[in-house]
DNA sequence: ACCTGAACACCGTTCAAGT
DNA sequence: ACCTGAACACCGTTCAAGT
C-alpha cells in the first residue's frame, strides 16, 4: 500500500496569526536581537513570504510595539512594601532594565508611544503610585509622562551595538578642553565623565519625582 | 584651432575634503531632509562613488554627529539677561528647537554621544548657567546630563515622518480604558492627552531645574 | 480573505584594482 | 594616499496573480 499522502504531513505548518507572528518574533529577538528581526527573517522563521505579515502586522514599527507589548508583560508589578517613592523607583528600575536588554526596543517606544495592554498596566500602577504619594491630581498625568520618557530614553542610549565609540570620544574631547576656552568644562571634567550608570539613574529618578512634587503646572492648559 | 581641451573643464569637481563632505550633507538635509542623506546619496551629490566617502568619514552616524554639530553651530548664546534659570530654559528650548527641524538628528544623538565643537561649546554654556544659580559644584554635570538628555529625547519623539498613528492609538486605548480594570486611568484621561507641546516642555524643564536644585548626589560616586 | 513570488527601490560597507 | 566600480549581503513594502 503506498503511504498515505493525506495533509498535515510533518510539523504542519501552523496557521498565520497575529500571535504566532509575534512569538516567532521575540524568539528571534531573544536569540539573535533587534536587528535580525526583520519581516524577511521572521516571514522566513514561519516559512512563508515577508508579503504575507502584512495582512497581521502594519509595518515594523507596528511589529516592534507589540514586541515590546510582550515583553513588558513579564515585569512583576509594584510590591506593596516600602513608601510610594520606593515603589515608584523600583517599577521604573524595573521597567527600564526590561528595555535595557534590547536597547532598540526603547528608541522604537520613544517615537512611537506604546498603547499596548501591558504598557496601559505600566501606566496605571504609576498613576497609582503617584497618587499614593499625594501629588495632585492634575500634575499626575504629565508627571508618569516625564518618568517614563526618562526611562525610556535611558534604555535607548544604549543602543546601537553598544560601540563605546562616542563615549570615548566625549571622554577624549572633555579630558583635551582647552582651560582657557572651555574654563567650566576642564572644572567639571571628572564629574561629566564619573558615575555608574545605576547610580545616574537612581538620582535622575529622584531629581523628577522631587520636581514634580514641587511644581506646579501652568495654570491654563491648552489641547495638544 | 581646436578648443582647448586643459584640465579644470567645468564647474571643476571640487577635492573630496570632510567639510566640503558634511557640507553636502546639510544641504541635502534642508532640502530633502533626513532620510535622504545616505552614503550614496550623499556620493551621487559630489559626483563620486559612496566608498570614496570612507576615507574622510568612519560611518552613518558619524556623518549624523557632523551634521548635527553643524547645525549647533546655528544656535545663539544665551542671552545674559534675566535670571538664570529663565536664560536656562531660553537656552534649552533653542537647542530643543534646533532639533524638532530634524528629529532624525535628535534620535542619533541620543544614542551616539555628540562631542563636537559646538556641543561642547552648549555644554560650556550650560555648567556656566548652573553655577550662576549656585548650584552645587558636583550636581552640575549630572544635572545638565539630564537636561540635555530631556530636551534631546523630546526632540527625537518626533521623528519617524510625524506619523501621529501611534498617538492616535495611544488616545483610543486611553478613552477606551476600562474603568473598573484601568480606574487611574479613566480618571486621568484627559491630562494624559493634554497638553500643548510647548507647555509640557516648559513644566518638564520646570521639573527638572527644581529638582536638580534640592537633589544631592549620593555620597559615594563611582567611576562608569 | 488570505497567501505568494517577484519586483521595485533602495540601503551600508568592504575590497581588489587602479592612479 | 586616495579613489573607484563592483560586489556582498541585506532591507521594507507593494502588487498582480493565484487559491
Amino acid at each position: 500500500m503506498a503511504p498515505e499522502k493525506s495533509r498535515r504531513e510533518r510539523p504542519a505548518k501552523p496557521a498565520l496569526t497575529r500571535e504566532g507572528i509575534v512569538a516567532a518574533a521575540v524568539a528571534i529577538l531573544r536569540e539573535e536581537g533587534l536587528r535580525k528581526v526583520t519581516m524577511r527573517r521572521l516571514a522566513q522563521e514561519l516559512d512563508t513570504g515577508a508579503a504575507s505579515l502584512y495582512v497581521y502586522v502594519r509595518n515594523t514599527a507596528e511589529l516592534h510595539a507589540a514586541i515590546l507589548d510582550e515583553l513588558l508583560g513579564t515585569i512583576a508589578p509594584p510590591s506593596s512594601e516600602g513608601g510610594w517613592r520606593d515603589r515608584l523607583e523600583k517599577l521604573l528600575t524595573a521597567y527600564t532594565a526590561t528595555l535595557l536588554e534590547y536597547p532598540g526596543l526603547a528608541l522604537s517606544a520613544l517615537v512611537a508611544r506604546p498603547s499596548g495592554e501591558n504598557y496601559l498596566g505600566l501606566v496605571e500602577n504609576l498613576l497609582a503610585l503617584l497618587a499614593d504619594g499625594d501629588v495632585p491630581l492634575e500634575r499626575r498625568a504629565w508627571g508618569i509622562d516625564i518618568l517614563l520618557q526618562y526611562a525610556t530614553a535611558t534604555a535607548a542610549e544604549h543602543a546601537d551595538g553598544e560601540s563605546p565609540d562616542d563615549w570615548d570620544a566625549l571622554a577624549r574631547a572633555v579630558r583635551d578642553a582647552d582651560e582657557t576656552t572651555h574654563p567650566q568644562i576642564a572644572a567639571h571634567a571628572a564629574d561629566l565623565l564619573t558615575g555608574a550608570p545605576a547610580q545616574r539613574m537612581s538620582w535622575g529618578l529622584q531629581v523628577l519625582i522631587t520636581g514634580i512634587t514641587h511644581t506646579g503646572l501652568p495654570p491654563e492648559r491648552n489641547p495638544t
